[in-house]
DNA sequence: TAAAAATCTGGCCGTTTGGTCGAGATTTGG
DNA sequence: CCAAATCTCGACCAAACGGCCAGATTTTTA
């Protein structure tokens, strides 16, 4: 939920630039609004609490984003960015194993990296989704088609057990994701607070186990 | 979301008898109020709106639950008693390749029989589970340590591999619940506007195939 | 430093919210 | 068939809602 760190107006000195003070109340703005939004929903969302998480008057909210919808699609818009950026490619002259056993990290390490964002993308798409219909018909559809060929190579040359590519990729999104968006549920069943290092790690190590040796694969040592 | 079918005061006539306009009204209500809290969040969801989905007059829906609170728990608690009451059982006896893959199949068709169900449990988990505190912390937590329990003694037999079994456990929760909560994405993803009944045979043998043979049991022929 | 642009904010508006009330209609047991 | 219990529902209320505006203040440009 942060800016660019690499910024063209910025100075050593720190001092005035033009948009400094725009972008930190924006990224402040956002910030708030997408905890708010996960607790409550759209609908449930009040500007004036948006505005008091943010530390702002309710009017200076609506100088940034004049309508509720305009902020929460600016919101959703940062998180289907962050997705496309950072998740890791599969490449068919990849190993298999290596190449999944490093996708399913990136995607454990992302959720648990960003609840916030990985919980809103859910609620909006559990709720029925009305902001994401285009992006789940265009990129997304074309982004897992891709992944999906991949596996489907792999598969046809042998190098792993057929299964279902489609599914494979789906039930990677599903489990990875889990821990972030269930975390309450999660770490109650563990008996934990909060997710440390060590626990991040163990769950990596499993779904890994877990998918790879489904998919007939031997999972790399890490 | 329908009545227990079995009422001591049901008759063969169907004539007028106590408590059956309540039974009615209780039922239509929250059937109502479940679509409108998934698709608007506690807060964001109206009683109004509520209303018009039941076809009924506002106070009318406050005479039976006076407060939106009371109406939102007793969704949320009959919603509990459906999984406790209809999810399949793993026992030390069983064969682990049987018992899990009956596991599995059971929760599926559980998903895709009650989706707004499992959506707004989901929802309720993802906010924060304000709601649900007791449930997490107590009888789902002794649930899952129960069957993690035996597929601990599986493991400890010798009778399959070693995997994490808690993480095992929410690993099926997590694929299966997939496919209810997000199924506006899945849909979109496998090109349906529905799922039919060929869609959940091939998704419950492709997460029983997957995890399975995850676990180092052989899938058996359904 | 003066003009211009950008930012800030208290107060206001019409609408919707959860919830109340009480009078009237319906259903019930006796 | 009647009195009691149950159910129906239009009208109403205070509070919270999203959004608007105009004047005050700060920051930038020239």
């Amino acid at each position: 939920m942060s800016v660019s760190s690499f910024d063209p107006r910025a100075t050593p000195t720190g001092a005035y630039r033009p948009g400094r003070i725009r972008d930190e109340n924006l990224n402040t703005i956002m910030s708030a609004a997408a905890a708010e939004f996960v607790q409550h929903g759209y609908r449930g969302a009040s500007i004036q609490r948006i505005a008091d998480r943010a530390g702002l008057p309710k009017a200076n909210v609506h100088y940034y984003f004049p309508r509720k919808t305009h902020l929460y699609q600016s919101v959703l818009k940062e998180i289907v960015a962050l997705w496309n950026s950072e998740l890791d490619e599969l490449q068919v002259d990849d190993d298999p194993a290596q190449a999944l056993a490093r996708f399913i990290r990136s995607k454990v390490r992302l959720s648990f990296l960003h609840p916030t964002a990985s919980k809103l993308f859910a609620l909006e798409i559990i709720s029925g989704a009305p902001n994401l219909q285009a992006y789940l018909s265009g990129e997304l559809r074309e982004w897992v088609a891709a992944r999906a060929g991949v596996v489907q190579a792999w598969i046809d040359a042998g190098r792993m057990r057929p299964v279902d590519p489609l599914q494979l990729i789906v039930s990677i999104w599903a489990t990875t994701q889990h821990y972030a968006d269930f975390d309450e549920q999660v770490l109650k069943l563990m008996g934990k607070r909060r997710y440390d290092a060590a626990a991040m790690e163990q769950i990596a190590d499993f779904l890994t186990d877990l998918i790879l040796t489904g998919c007939g694969l031997e999972p790399p040592v890490s």
